[in-house]
RNA sequence: GCACCCGUAGCUCAGCUGGAUAGAGCGUUGCCCUCCGAAGGCAGAGGUCACAGGUUCGAAUCCUGUCGGGUGCGCCA
């Protein structure tokens, strides 16, 4: 099953190459102008300088072949050459009936299923989440299900940031902190059997907090870089933890629980939620090998006291530093996990491709990365990719702070969310007919969809100002607008069950019900679209498209009220669109719920 | 300094493998609930697509330059 534009596509092909032209040309996309056409074709525009004739005589030629299709009411010329093709109703209707009848909506699939992994949210140990955060992770989820849904079989993790030198800068504050703790530590390194480890581990959970990691590691992370001693110490903390030293271990098992624990139930609130956990940490033992390894390929280079490998090359426009493996003081580095990490991942998954989708300003530290990986073997030319997201900006242009200068909490931005969605349910009377569970969740949903659709809505790639208003607006372009559609179409078919109307024949006569029908035959290529550019908003934008064309149908013809056949049509229209509907906003990460 | 990204309506953003009248939301002006959910629909006003050249039958889209903004450039991640 095919979708329109493809099915005319291969049709105007086929009579440009009848013409003696390339079939590429033959390629169609919908009407700009809507009122002439539904789809059109430039091609004879693009064709004409090589085949040296004028345009218009071969769109004519090519329009003249298309005029016994079936499925064209109209075939059109216009201007120097375009070709205007009007769909016939019947056809549009066949279409529409195909994909009511499709589990799947008219979604195609990949032709070649491939193993996939995405890594994507990067949660670090210590820092809650932000707004910051939200890109990371809403990006990543959406590329996760869509691909999915696209048939990869696909890995989504969570990459957690635990092991690097945040860590040794976490170790040092909090024993600067509390000196008793170090003696809880030494008392625990003199016997540091299995048996001594359960009563420490709790006694470290007892003296430090979430909160209190929260509060000292940014003081750290400042110290460090104005205190040459105290970073030294740190980076000697994170040398001793990754050589194993057991009470470091222990402080750090502690951070790093009471981290995670936390982070998961925020994720899992947004909708986001990870296939595998691992984290920085679990390659450590993979490293010294990999090293050696390395060293054998020659590879390796000391260079001021690290040791490097070096990717720059000869057709480079711009100057890459090298990948630092072994830092001076003998630790591993950022890129020498991210490297380890995917070695790791040969082993165990051996993904054909791997989407890191982190902030486009770390573009340049993956492609060393990637090119060391190549050199070494891990992986192939081309099989690793940087998916890179803008920032999220204050009004200023930079990256956005609270009025108080502090960063925004995600979590308390979703409750800000959540407050002005459960006072909109209040107006619309919902409160006490729904319970107050499902009101709790229902407000949720409105606040997640509203986030989360103001966000995926953009294009990946481009920076933009976070403006509260629109994050928790409600009207027009929104993730509530959609959620609205979706209510009212269950709504609607409620009352059809309760009035014994049931949906039948589809048959499509009047403007709104075509243009319902065209945005629905839409979704297979907007799909197609977001997974080759790997942009979700090409989801997001056919959500909003399919939204508002039912929206203008519902509007302009009466359902429950026709007359049977055309009742039992525009039910199944209805209920095409709300599956449809509902499947876009489950690849965006984004839940509807019966009524709001 | 070098490199990369961006400059589209009052605001926030789409459109960028060149093609007809540059789209959407917010805001603004007006209209539509005795009729399936008005978180809705319809209509209007609002643009030298930063600027200047170039390529082309045709440029918001490609190339060059200028101005403006952002980002990155080995021992943080």
């Amino acid at each position: 099953m095919t979708d329109l534009r493809t099915d005319l596509g291969e049709a105007v092909g086929a009579a440009f190459a009848e013409a003696g032209l390339a079939a590429s040309y033959g390629r169609v996309t919908p009407s700009d102008r809507p009122d002439l056409a539904d789809f059109q074709c430039n091609g004879a525009l693009a064709a004409a300088k090589s085949a040296g004739r004028k345009p218009r005589d071969i769109a004519e030629e090519v329009a003249a072949r298309l005029a016994g299709d079936p499925r064209l009411a109209e075939v059109g010329l216009a201007g120097p050459g375009f070709i205007n093709l009007r769909v016939s109703d019947g056809a549009l209707a066949a279409r529409a009936g195909e994909i009511a009848a499709d589990p799947r909506a008219g979604a195609g699939e990949v032709a070649v299923r491939r193993r996939v992994l995405v890594d994507y949210g990067g949660p670090n140990v210590a820092k809650e989440m932000h707004v910051g955060h939200l890109r990371a992770s809403i990006i990543g989820e959406a590329i996760k299900r869509l691909y999915r849904f696209r048939g990869d079989q696909v890995l989504g993790d969570a990459h957690f940031g635990d092991w690097g030198f945040q860590m040794g800068l976490l170790i040092t504050a909090v024993l600067d902190e509390a000196p008793p703790l170090a003696e809880l530590i030494a008392r625990f390194e003199a016997d540091p059997s299995d048996g001594t480890r359960e009563a420490a581990l709790a006694d470290v959970g007892a003296a430090v907090s979430l909160a209190d990691l929260d509060r000292l590691y940014p003081a750290a992370s400042e110290r460090s870089k104005s205190d040459p001693a105290y970073r030294d110490r740190a980076r000697r903390a994170t040398a001793q933890l990754q050589a194993g030293r057991p009470g470091y271990r222990l402080l750090w098992a502690h951070f790093a629980a009471v981290t995670r624990a936390a982070l998961q139930r925020d994720f899992h609130a947004l909708g986001v939620d990870f296939d595998v956990w691992k984290g920085e940490s679990d390659v450590n033992d993979l490293i010294e090998p990999m090293v050696a390894e390395l060293r054998a390929k020659g590879l390796l280079f000391a260079d001021q006291g690290a040791e490097i490998v070096r990717v720059a090359r000869n057709d480079d426009k711009r100057e890459l530093p090298p990948l630092l493996v072994v830092s001076s003081e003998g630790s591993a580095m950022y890129g020498t996990t991210d490297l380890a990490t995917i070695v790791d991942r040969k082993r165990y998954f051996d993904p054909e491709q791997a989407i890191y989708v982190v902030d486009q300003r770390q573009g340049d530290h993956f492609e060393v990365v990637f090119r060391a990986a190549c050199l070494a073997g891990y992986a192939a030319e081309g099989a690793l990719e940087h998916v890179g997201f803008g920032t999220m900006n204050g009004p200023d242009g930079k990256p956005f702070k609270t009025r108080a200068g502090g960063v925004l909490k995600l979590r308390d931005l979703i409750e800000m969310i959540s407050e002005k969605a459960r006072e909109r349910l209040h107006e619309a009377g919902l409160g006490a007919e729904l319970g107050e569970e499902e009101f709790e969740a229902t407000a949720l949903k409105v606040a997640v969809a509203a986030l989360k659709f103001a966000d995926l809505s953009n294009f990946r790639g481009t920076s933009y100002v976070f403006d509260l208003d629109r994050f928790s607006s409600f009207e027009g372009r929104t993730g509530p607008y959609l959620l609205y559609q979706a209510v009212r179409v269950k709504s609607l078919l409620r009352r059809a069950v309760d009035e014994g109307a049931a949906p039948g024949p589809i048959a499509v006569a009047e403007p709104a019900e075509r243009e319902l029908a065209l945005a629905l035959d839409a979704f297979d290529h907007a799909l197609a679209e977001a997974y080759d550019r790997k942009a979700p908003h090409f989801v997001a934008e056919h959500a909003y498209r399919l939204a508002g064309a039912f929206s203008k149908f519902y509007a302009a013809c009466p359902i429950l009220s026709a007359e049977p056949a055309t009742r039992a049509s525009r039910l199944a229209l209805a209920a095409a669109t709300l599956r449809q509907l509902e499947l876009a906003l489950q690849l965006l990460g984004i839940e509807t719920p019966e009524r709001m």
